[in-house]
RNA sequence: UCCGAGGUCGUUCAAUGGCAGGACAUCGGACUUUGAAUCCGUGAAUGGUGGUUCGAAUCCACCCCUCGGAACCA
């Protein structure tokens, strides 16, 4: 074999410290029993690209080792959380492609963790403090003082588990009493200055109702939930380093063994994208995106709305790599992605976006030319469809320029372009209404070139895409863009806010679209290529009758790349001049 | 200012004391019945200063920069 070289230096992909750190326990005999890992969601809001990196994570270790993957819903602040999220969250991992081990809910262990507070109480280890909120805060001091030992640190341990079952039971309202661990107000760890284990909340749980009034914060409940499920990695964001020393504290002080170890490594920030439930939340309840599936949103829902495939997003999760350095990953690595997999994927059509009527003059009327033409140009997969030519198609608007800039390969007075496996035309005559805009072109065809080859061999370096006005199918399309100008949309200027940066032609209609008929009844969901001009996917707005379809993205474009960039330099020129006239 | 986590091409991820490499982006070329796809090619980086070493992105010291932390949120 002459690979030995390219097994040698196997492509390994992009790195993954946390995937080198199980294996490297693994090897260390460090890991109890199966390798399980956790996504653990708490459901106040839809899932976005970057809980895909989590899901991709944590599914991707449990299967790349042989363990397990659980999904925990973290559902420890009754008055955030709905089942309305449960529901999505579930649906989105699902379509993602992954199956969790087992189902699990933080709220599936109050008594337990209730049992583990009333153990510390009894060591020693965490009493009631009866101030309120802010007397807390302001005792708890700050990046350069220690904190002040509070009051409740003295109580009994008889006190402290009475006080418990009143903030338990009913007898103390909200706010009256709160339990903490007694660890150390002078800590340099903010995070170890006596933190909160418990605070009463006249709350419904989605799940357990009024069972309980009590509710544990975060910290206490992640770390103790991992151990009861026998997680081995938990992985967390970065934000969380900050809580590591708390999650150990907490683990040593209940004696778990063997204890779960935390993770952190860098969540996803994409260029031209906020990825924050708080701001996605903000976009929806200020009705600027149709909601969370909106096709623009970087939610799971809305991407899959877009017509992105599961499996892109899983790729991407794969390539962008795992690491600890906060980064933003150029969105364009994304779109390759996609483009990649909708190119391999989807069968190509002909659609016309902004329809011109074009009249091949010399084509006798009512006559009908019946060609195949294939669904693919680069593989046999997807064969062929029938098409028909006759004397009157659409054309794009835009494939025709009445004075052409340099270069331009399609339509224009007098030129001959290819109508893509139809036929050559060439323009004779141009017909416009009152108003001085063109309602039609008057061609002629060379009926040599039936099916789209120069009966000669000329060169014709045009060609265009093309839809028989007869038995057209009439569609509205949905041209979607970037929904932020600014590559960081959060770098705005003070005062301001992300909105300022939002894209106000991240959407465009075109109403009056033209499919050729094979596009006609296709199920909601169906990914095709429009001939040159991108992907695009049906939407549940239409119908069979009426379809409407969104576009996932458009084609790589050089040509609308080195106009804009020709176009770019003569401005920079002109402003010079006009600046150097001016002085 | 205190604690913690980081700093490698434009972006992102590698190289774990031994020739700084891949992907995306950029630019150029070939091909073309999609100005697509594909193929080929170009340019581009170790935050700084010292030290250890035959040899440092990697180890040590000091400095600089970025991010996170003082919720009864997760």
């Amino acid at each position: 074999m002459s690979d030995d070289k390219t097994t040698e230096r196997a492509d390994d992909g992009p790195g993954n410290f946390v995937a080198d750190i199980v294996r490297e326990d693994l090897a260390a005999g460090r890991v109890p029993g199966q390798v399980t890992t956790r996504f653990p969601p708490e459901p106040n809001g839809y899932l976005h690209i970057g809980h895909a990196k989590s899901i991709v994570l944590n599914f991707g270790l449990a299967a790349e080792f042989g363990g397990a993957c659980n999904l925990r819903f973290d559902d420890t602040n009754p008055a955030a959380e709905d089942v309305e999220y449960v529901d999505s969250i579930k649906e989105d991992v699902r379509w993602l492609g992954f199956e969790w081990a087992e189902e699990r809910y933080t709220s599936d262990y109050f008594q337990q963790l209730y049992e583990w507070a009333v153990q510390l109480i009894r060591e020693g280890k965490a009493y009631v403090d009866s101030r309120t909120e802010e007397e807390i805060r302001a005792t708890r001091g700050d990046f350069h003082s220690p904190g002040v030992n509070s009051p409740g640190r003295d109580r009994t341990v008889d006190e402290n588990l009475a006080l418990f079952e009143e903030m338990r039971g009913g007898a103390a309202p909200p706010g009256a009493h709160v339990l903490r661990a007694k660890i150390d107000m002078q800590s340099k760890d903010l995070k170890l200055r006596d933190p909160l284990l418990y605070r009463v909340l006249d709350a419904k749980h989605h799940r357990t109702g009024n069972d309980w009034r009590i509710y544990p914060m975060y910290d206490w409940a992640h770390g103790q939930s991992d151990a009861i499920e026998g997680i081995t990695h938990s992985v967390c964001t970065l934000e969380f380093v900050n809580h590591h020393g708390l999650y150990d504290w907490f683990l040593e002080a209940v004696a778990a063994d063997p204890a779960p170890q935390q993770i952190e490594f860098a969540r996803l920030a994409l260029s031209y994208t906020v990825l924050s439930k708080r701001r996605l939340l903000q976009l929806v309840e200020d009705g600027l995106v149709s909601g969370w599936d909106d096709p623009r949103m970087p939610t799971i829902a809305g991407l899959r709305r877009r017509g992105y495939p599961p499996e892109v997003l899983v790729s991407f999760c794969d390539r962008i790599g795992v690491a600890k350095s906060n980064s933003i990953v150029d969105v364009a690595l994304l779109e390759h992605t996609l483009r990649e997999d909708l190119n391999a994927r989807c069968p190509s059509y002909m659609g016309v976006l902004d329809p011109l009527k074009v009249v091949i003059e010399n084509l006798e009327e009512g006559a009908a030319h019946e060609l195949d033409a294939p669904l693919s140009p680069d593989s046999e997969v997807h064969g062929t469809r029938k098409i028909t030519l006759r004397r009157e198609v659409w054309v794009e608007r835009d494939d025709f320029m009445e004075e052409p800039i340099k270069k331009w390969r399609r339509l224009a007075p007098g030129k001959e372009v290819r109508l893509r496996y139809g036929c050559l035309i060439t323009v004779k005559d141009i017909v416009k209404n009152d108003a001085g805009e063109v309602t039609e072109l008057r061609c002629t065809w060379d009926p040599e070139s039936l099916g789209g080859d120069a009966p000669d061999g000329r060169k014709v370096r045009g060609t265009i895409h093309w839809v028989c006005a007869e038995g057209a199918v009439d569609a509205e399309v949905r041209l979607y863009d970037r929904l932020f100008t600014a590559e960081n949309p959060m770098d705005f200027e003070e005062g301001g806010s992300f909105l300022d940066h939002l894209n106000p032609e991240s959407v465009e209609l075109r109403s009056n679209a033209k499919l050729e008929p094979a596009l006609g009844g296709l199920d909601v969901g169906t990914r095709v290529q429009f001939e040159r001009l991108g992907y695009f996917c049906f939407d549940r707005d239409g119908s069979a009758e009426a379809p409407v379809l969104n576009r996932t993205i458009a084609l790589r474009d050089s040509w609308a790349k080195k106009v804009k960039s020709a176009q770019d330099q003569k401005n920079q020129k002109n402003q010079k001049k006009a600046r150097s006239t001016k002085k």
